[in-house]
DNA sequence: GAAACACTTGGCAATATTGCCAAATAAAAA
DNA sequence: TTTTTATTTGGCAATATTGCCAAGTGTTTC
């Protein structure tokens, strides 16, 4: 593999690892509906505000998410949608493995409950 | 939030860590020509036999691949083909970055440059 | 059966991530 | 101007990830 194409698997990553946390996945999708500043996301969630401001960084520094200040407040707002498309894939990569789980403690979920998921 | 809804967060946040690495997302991006076995990834990347193991398993504990033995050989395919289709959406956040960073040096990337990336 | 092959697993040190607290900044309200 | 509100930053300890080496497992080949 070049080192071209290394840098190139490096950056898709960084960007896979933003979402990759629970708490950023959920700001991801509240953003959905529109921009949200800081203090709606920890209103929800019973984290630090810090670690909320800490988070929304790492996707903005992901370049997913951009930020616009307005008074005292912060807001942010989704940059790149096409994100919560892959959700769905997400979800069926979930699904398979409910659907194998079930199978294999001699379960069913079914007839064709395994259609869609690829 | 439910206890239930952060539950779903998590696990789906820890398909996304399983894809959230240089190595297994080159892996995965392999996997979509059909099945290999475990030497013709460790042949061309140069990392130890036992990380791309390793790297494989993160992978098919995620659900994300499946394994099959043949023989001497262990042979990975792709569970769940649709990941590949987020990764054009990973790479319009990279796209939108890149532009941006032009834009802030003062380059120009051209006219309807930023088209497509939502 | 012994040796070779294709992996997997255990162990471990280096490194990165996470989340809290306390302190800093910045804008608006008093 | 002082205070309050909204957010960011620095520091740090707890935890998780990564990748190498060495040792183990299962399967062919000799």
């Amino acid at each position: 593999m070049k080192a071209e194409d290394k840098k190139f698997y490096e950056a898709k990553a960084a960007v896979l690892k933003a979402l990759a946390h629970p708490t950023r996945l959920w700001m991801v999708e509240q953003l959905e509906t529109g921009e949200k500043c800081v203090c709606e996301f920890a209103g929800v969630i019973d984290a630090d505000f810090s670690t909320v401001s800490k988070h929304l960084n790492v996707l903005k520094q992901a370049g997913i998410v951009a930020d616009e200040k307005r008074g005292k407040q912060v807001y942010y707002s989704l940059k790149v949608p096409c994100v919560l498309n892959f959700m769905h894939c997400v979800e069926a990569v979930l699904s398979a493995r409910a659907m194998e789980h079930l199978s294999m403690t001699g379960q069913t979920a079914g007839r064709n409950s395994n259609r869609g998921l690829s």
